[in-house]
DNA sequence: TTGAAAGCGCTAACAA
DNA sequence: TTGTTAGCGCTTTCAA
């Protein structure tokens, strides 16, 4: 026999019709099975090392046990801890992760989507959502189970999962504000995404409870990306001088912050104090090592996938869950005016 | 309808028989169909926004359209841009990647290929096989295309693609060397791994033709890690303490390395010169930025792509590809003593 | 060029 | 508890 067994081989051997032998080798389907029989089968199936056929399963029960991961840009630091929790999570649940990598370009995370739903993925975690992705929003209507991840889209009635990005932005105010500093800066990531609003929302709210009410200085990144952070750092730094620490909308860009200041001939925290946001990998080798928001990036995966998995096991309603935050302080961040 | 149109629904509007509009929809099938006919089927089949059940058609076509990837760490930072260029390549050749992650677990990858190839992929994508893996090295035997990348199985007679390491290392060894060090020590990664071995032999033969003949100072550490790498590279300095110079297995380990010498209160590169392999992100950030061996992640992932289309074209020959490297000279590396 | 019939491997529904 | 029948949606073979 060159071709794989199928399951009316296993019977055969077995003794039994095709059928008994699929209830006897998967406890769960309908119809008891002595376990004299169930035994005969079992040990036919492993002699002839059978295994089930997934494609026509998966046609007969309409159930493809593979769920589609749609990530922004995989080569993003932040990125890989949140895939591997999914990953992990879901594979131990029996299901097979799909990943396709949109480069942040809308019309690819459309056709991504498009061909995801075409394999007849049963479920979708997407990390790649504008605020206003008109691909996502549709999601809602489709009966596919969604979580986003990271990235919302207001109003879509879809779960998300996410750090408490609020709570970090205002740990971090207050970690300066309570360092001496009162002019404060935010070099923020794209107004599309909703971790940038999120984000720049918390730096208002903080700031105007703080002593002194300090004027919020934003600026926006075109990216999240060392070069756009650099360039709207460097913007800000034109335009307000007098700045005494800087926020970056998240590692990347404080990076960019880094090189801002260092093209400007500043020095970090002795001229300029600067927080990241996300604790990616590498920052705490970094010089001087970024103090940064860290969000709990394995965490933040597996939660998704386990809502993911109670939308598959039949809950409707969205869910949403935003994951502790911790400030943490490393040495980019000191009084100002020294 | 509810349900989603299938080809005899389309049939039907169009006026044919379903293996008519099979035929007119997927010009590859045998069988010529009149312009005409399909043009009515087209119609018939966008009006309906028909879209053909992948599962069905894998059940009979025996074709599933999905290719494993089985990455050990997607974690470690050169991994990413290496998915990346897989992913694209097959996702525009028409393929999906199922992508696992085996944690550098041989019994873990055991596993993901095992369900990998339940689930009927078309071929795998392997980042994660050690020197002696039985579970790769069987696939030689089975009959699904294989492409080992980065790490080699010796002898499997299994395709390979992965960076000019050799190539690499002589390029650090020569830069080093033409700055007057001669007391070169190497931290090399685990001894399991096809590129640690490919890499050390390449030092030894390298210092080999240098002047003077350096002795090879070899330590290993027990895994690619920066924990790992500063144990080892502490155990090389307690051992070697005159060395001017520490090549490293790959950047962890050089960063490693980096916080060994701080622990020992050596400058990096005034004491110590440090050289690391792979150019992952960042590592030019760090103080001092790393003289590093680059390799061609991306282009990597692309050529595994691309040799692995070949196998699925029916190309049985296993091939191997090795792409140029580069070093990139930073601040770590300067003449010693001074 | 098109239609008819069959079947990929599995499991749901029903019958015994 | 087990067997029978049928069919998931598609494509392939054969016949017209």
């Amino acid at each position: 026999m060159a071709r794989r067994p199928t399951i009316r081989d296993v019977a055969q051997r077995a003794g039994v019709h095709p059928a008994t032998a699929s209830r006897a080798l998967n406890p769960a389907l309908p119809g008891r099975i002595t376990e004299a029989t169930a035994g005969r089968v079992r040990a036919a199936a492993l002699e002839l090392g059978y295994t089930p056929d997934p494609t026509a399963r998966s046609l007969r029960t309409r159930r493809s046990g593979v769920v589609g991961v749609v990530v922004p840009d995989l080569t993003n630091p932040v990125l890989p801890p949140i895939v591997r929790g999914v990953e992990e999570t879901l594979w131990d649940a029996g299901l097979a992760c799909l990943v396709a990598d949109t480069d942040n370009d809308p019309e690819r995370e459309a056709s991504a989507i498009a061909e995801l739903a075409a394999r007849r993925c049963e479920g979708l975690v997407v990390a790649s959502a504008t605020r206003d992705s008109a691909t996502v929003r549709a999601l809602a209507g489709d009966d596919v189970a969604t979580v986003l991840v990271t990235r919302d889209v207001p109003a879509a009635g879809l779960s998300f999962v996410g750090g408490d990005d609020a709570a970090g932005v205002r740990a971090a105010v207050v970690h300066l504000v309570g360092l001496g500093h009162r002019r404060i800066g935010y070099v923020a990531g794209p107004g599309d995404l909703s971790t940038t609003r999120t984000r720049v929302r918390a730096l208002r709210a903080a700031l105007a409870a703080a002593p002194g009410r300090p004027r919020p200085v934003v600026r926006h990144a075109r990216a999240y990306t060392v070069t756009a952070g650099r360039a709207a750092a460097a913007r800000m730094l034109a335009g307000d001088g007098d700045l005494t620490a800087i926020l970056a909308g998240n590692d990347m860009l404080a990076v960019g912050v880094y090189e801002a200041l260092a093209d400007a001939g500043l020095r970090c925290p002795a001229d300029v104090s600067v927080v990241g946001h996300n604790d990616m990998p590498m920052v705490d080798k970094l010089e001087p090592p970024l103090t940064t928001v860290a969000i709990p990036q394995y965490e933040i995966g597996v939660a998704a996938a386990r809502v993911l998995l109670g939308h598959l096991a039949g809950e409707r309603a969205p869910e949403r869950r935003l994951l502790a935050t911790r400030l943490v302080v490393r040495r980019s961040t000191a009084p100002p005016g020294r």
